[in-house]
DNA sequence: GACGATATTTAGTTGACGCTTACGTAAGTA
DNA sequence: TACTTACGTAAGCGTCAACTAAATATCGTC
């Protein structure tokens, strides 16, 4: 979870995300989309989505055919909703805080 | 909203907007909180959730509360759910693509 | 097997980030 | 006024992340 938060903080990721969001597309295309970085940076890229689990690769001959993993990005949603307000975590830390304050006094 | 994705793209960061996030509290008390970093690594930490506007303060004397932001990681949320599927963009890449497609036939 | 096409990998550089230490500042308190 | 508490800010340092250029792998074709 920790590594797809760093994946999609890098605007160029996010924007290579929805580039194959809805269809695949090889790595080739995916470059193309980028007129001002080179294919290796954007194959970089594509390596750290894949570590992430937020894109799936398949190869064809020559070519590597990238698409979003969207069920990994419905993790990360429900992940976000629910980190903050996880039960037991919640109950925990707040408990700790009365104990401090009731210590301060 | 770029600002806010790389906010939490750091664990220490998630970690201190879950423990503001249903209550105020003193930095001091935020810092206390982490055994292994000092006082100031939180306080930098705190300016850049505030500057993404995942957190408000309210200084009471010579202290600061912090408290989490939540309308704005529901924006976030929002975000997330419509980047990647948003009307008008999606349609031009899709064209993009159809165009390039034909254009190598 | 050599070659062109498609892509990744490997140095090597640069800038950003997280951290600590040291200092500055504002608000209470004796 | 002097002192303490609570906190931010600046400078400096080590590490990591993103990039380029060059080298390397892999597949299909002649």
């Amino acid at each position: 979870m920790d590594a797809a938060l760093k994946a999609l903080a890098e605007p160029r990721r996010r924007e290579i995300l929805r580039l194959v969001w809805m269809r695949e597309l090889p790595a080739t295309d995916i470059a193309d989309h980028f007129a001002d970085v080179t294919r290796s940076a954007i194959s970089q890229h594509l390596a750290v989505l894949k570590t992430a689990g937020l894109v799936t690769e398949r190869r064809d001959g020559t070519r590597r055919l990238y698409r979003a993993d969207r069920n990994e990005m419905k993790k990360l949603r429900k992940f976000l909703d629910e980190y903050w307000t996880s039960g037991l975590e919640r109950l925990r830390d707040v408990a700790e805080a009365a104990q401090r304050d009731k210590e301060k006094r």
